[in-house]
DNA sequence: AAGCATTGTGCAATCGTTTGCGCAAAAATA
DNA sequence: TATTTTTGCGCAAACGATTGCACAATGCTT
């Protein structure tokens, strides 16, 4: 209860000094356990609760982890925030989070305020607009731990956490294949210089060119890859004289779109069309028919960018020595992709 | 670059005082424009940046509020830690996250842990497990502004932020009653000391009473809440001599899981029984058919609840003057509770 | 011209911990 | 017993900002 009790407080009731307090409650070594006992159970008594500020300040440890995502809200980065907390929590660390919103001038905003704050590093995914990486490379420079993950960039030289997009999308384009599918088209996010689009593209085209099954161009629809673009993307394919026998979306939101639009149009999913989304979102469990897609593991990736940056944080040499995890995508097949059934 | 400049290093440049450098950043006042006007541009020549610890610690402010959340990857969690952050971000504070997980006991050690970083204040949802609020009166006989929100309580004596789970369900009901359903069940919470749950129960059976329509204990449900929990209890409903004509399920998901059971079995939803759930979780409206429910404004709540945390540790007044704030729940009217149809 | 108010800055304490160094007492070694 | 090592703790200086008080210089009033 009443105001808060300092080392300072210990230390007069003990008839022992601020350092004394500070080292037994640390467990340094060079304190008798008796000492230790008698400080401890008198911090007890007072309710005694160390200041992280004033700590923070002589020590320049915050124990605060900045965590940047574009938008909070979102399933995936909700999860990786999870995964992060999971971690951090156990281990004394705190979380500061900020969204970037997507946004270029936010995301050097937020590093300000986070750098303001005195955290003991960054861990973000990168905002969509954002095509320089300079404020990444002065993080590194000044010293500040920093990770990245799924949006990422490798030209700054810094650690990186992300999922076998390629992989992923390989697998899905492949499993389209195998289920008997010719006419693959696909829908990619615009921001093509974000790696994790390009990625997918990358394993899309492999995946064809693999199994020797033609690549069209127009086949291709750019957009933002949410319900409406999916829809577009639909309605573009749909209106080619030969319109495909497969769509491989690149999220999941995409797919929904088309799968709306394909429904309308009195198409059967997966009988005429079959459909593979990407990410995993919870509500593709539950459509009908219900969506084949790639699962990240959001949260395992967020416990593994923990793990990463804790580590790299502990570790003594501030060498530059930058780490890159990529995390295995695992192709969720349902009913939308089993072609002709 | 190199190392960071502080107020002393801007001091000696200029050939003034620390003091001076501080006031002039502040805007104090007292020092002159000139003076300002050199400060501030010697503080961006060498990159200064205020370090928020030393200031907090003399200052006493941290300008970082707290958030408790039951778990960050639930999307209404996730929405309303979106509509906190789009307040505080704009306003110079940062939010610290911590999941309870839903333990009593996490909730109080992250209560511990966000004291110790000297948070301005706590915003929390209370975890299920928590029917002892002792922690949160410690927290206002401390002064530490604390802001309750969805699961609150009213006995602690702080301030609160909720949506009108009453009234929520009163329309939901209400609107069964208007498709013409007679035998309206309904799935309700275990932790029925969580005020929204009872909430919702009350305004399910004033709606029935006021409709006089009947109300019978067999048509009560108890569970988690989850999928499982609906598939139980429309398992359970079904094997009734007679079967409800409709359900007001408390969440999505238990709509959900009765929805799965009711297809499985052959009855169309909502020709022959009619559905509502509530919390407008995103795959609601993408599941066929698209739920009936109840939207509780997950973002503006957050932003409400940072609005009001912000009024609170800006007003002078310490007066415990705790507000109380219920918003609005909305129906969200789709297919699955057009009976008959 | 004397007195008072205003303006602009410096001084120094303070916030609560941490930590390098010093030093006496106790323990170990010779 | 004399010397070295270890043990246990105190001293005091940080960490970087904020802030009440003091005070000189200037402006204003009469």
């Amino acid at each position: 209860m009443s105001k808060k009790a300092t080392i300072n407080d210990l230390a007069k009731e003990l008839n022992v000094t601020a350092s004394t307090i500070s080292r037994a409650l640390n467990d340094n070594p060079r304190i008798s356990d008796e000492t230790k006992r008698l400080v401890k159970e008198a911090a007890k008594r007072a309710g005694y609760r160390l200041n992280g500020v004033a700590s923070a300040l002589r020590s320049g440890r915050t124990y605060t982890i900045g965590v940047i995502v574009p938008t909070a809200d979102r399933s995936f980065f909700s999860s990786i925030v999870r995964g992060i907390e999971d971690i951090t929590n156990k281990t004394g660390y705190n979380l500061m989070i900020c969204q970037s919103n997507d946004s270029n001038k936010s995301e050097i905003e937020d590093i300000n305020a986070l750098l303001r704050a005195q955290v003991d590093g960054i861990v973000l995914s990168i905002a969509k607009e954002t095509s320089d990486y300079k404020h990444f490379e002065d993080l590194r420079e000044r010293g500040v731990p920093l990770v990245l993950f799924d949006r990422v960039t490798h030209k700054a030289g810094v650690s990186t956490v992300t999922v076998d997009d390629y992989r992923g999308a390989y697998k899905a384009t492949e499993h389209l294949i195998e289920q008997g599918c010719r006419r693959i088209a696909t829908f990619v996010g615009e921001h093509q210089h974000i790696n994790i689009y390009k990625e997918r593209f990358r394993g899309y085209k492999d995946a064809l060119a693999d199994y020797k099954v033609p690549f069209y161009s127009e086949y291709v629809h750019t957009s933002s890859l949410g319900i409406d673009g999916g829809r577009e993307g639909a309605t573009t394919m749909w209106a080619l004289p030969q319109p495909p026998d497969a769509i491989f979306c690149q999220s999941d939101f995409s797919a929904l779109g088309a799968m709306q639009f394909l429904k309308e149009k009195g198409l059967k999913i997966p009988h005429d069309v079959a459909l593979v989304g990407f990410a995993n979102e919870p509500f593709t469990a539950y459509i009908e028919p219900a969506l084949t897609t790639v699962d990240q593991h959001p949260v395992d990736m967020g416990q593994t960018v923990a793990k990463l940056f804790l580590e790299q944080i502990e570790s003594e040499d501030t060498s530059t020595l930058t780490k890159n995890i990529t995390l295995n995508a695992d192709l969720v097949i349902r009913q939308s992709s089993l072609f002709g059934r």
